[in-house]
DNA sequence: CTGAAATTTCTGTATATTCTGAAATTATAG
DNA sequence: CTATAATTTCAGAATATACAGAAATTTCAG
């Protein structure tokens, strides 16, 4: 780690300790974060020097990063190591980082709370407890089908959305004018 | 642990795995769980006896909660013993977890960024970190600026969104034409 | 003000995770 | 097919985290 760019190193470090909070490990995060910087493909050896822990380490590290298909794995011609980038377009990184979690986290969440959710409740106690879990099962669904369903948009419109922030509900309450004007008749 | 009903015990023990994929310990994940689905208030000692670990953890845990304001503290009459329950609107968990995981990890990740941004780079290699970096910064930006506006929404208006999903792409696109009609002339 | 209840802090121990370096495996050039 | 480069697996050491129980502190009824 001592022959990178400060700059560089401040952020590679950052990632190391924000990957903690995340269940990835710091490892895992500063690898992350170099290719992610990296103008060019790195392989294991690359990593390790700029890096400074164990090449055993950076295997694993690449193994559980791609377990996440977070990067891809390129070949330079006469070279058969392996070399690695992060996908170009970034929106694509975010995409499946969230369908990911989604994966990893939330389906099985949502697969509990049914499972829970079919069992006959026998008292007060657990048909409130069960009140909750759908409740809390319910909203869960509402954000992933949400999520699902806004992935599915090209970047170029997801990008116009979110620009457009909370202002969208204004075409949402215009909705029944513009069908009065445009049909002539309402609902 | 012994005398919760199985469907709750689920229910606990799986927020206590959820929790450790998230930073937030299996204890503080068991305990919110507990408190979630519970109809009435609970004390440090009702926890203890259900989850059946040291009272003192129980203490800790539930300081962690309350240091992520999820957690609302409650006192019965003739009883100095501290109760606890969670906010009775799931939404106000919904947006607490979301707004205190901005504090603690977007922003300073967004700090950290423009910081590195400012110096001046010194070489081709730093000059594509820094746009990589840039790339990022913006895109995060752009998505909690977007969540910050749809915060302030009134629940009842944020799910009529939510479950209009994708399709509120198509108002935005008939945009254009509704002030064509209404106001007459065009952009 | 006093003493008991309630809570929190603290320290050592148990447990889990991360990391290294050696050994084993796999891949490929010749 | 063989030799060597490249990568992965694995077992133990180092480190970090979680946890229990005792001690200290705080709170509050009387």
């Amino acid at each position: 780690m001592t022959n990178l760019p400060p700059m560089i190193q401040t952020f590679v470090l950052h990632f190391g300790e924000m990957g903690s909070r995340w269940g990835i490990n710091r490892t895992v995060g500063q690898i992350y974060a170099l290719l992610y910087v990296s103008p060019k493909p790195l392989n294991a050896d690359d990593i390790r020097e700029a890096l400074g822990f164990a090449r055993s380490n950076v295997s694993m590290g690449l193994k559980e990063l791609d377990s996440w298909q977070l990067i891809r794995l390129k070949h330079l011609p006469n070279d058969r190591r392996d070399y690695f980038t992060v996908p170009e377009d970034i929106w694509e990184i975010v995409r499946t980082l969230v369908e990911q979690r989604r994966k990893r986290e939330i389906e099985p969440t949502l697969t509990m709370l049914r499972d829970v959710l079919m069992e006959k409740p026998s008292g007060e106690d657990e048909k409130f407890a069960q009140n909750k879990m759908n409740e809390m099962h319910d909203i869960i669904e509402m954000l992933t089908n949400w999520y699902t369903d806004m992935q599915k948009m090209e970047t170029e419109r997801l990008v116009n959305l979110l620009k457009l922030g909370a202002k969208v509900y204004k075409l949402y309450e215009m909705k029944d004018k513009i069908f009065v004007v445009k049909g002539g008749k309402e609902k």
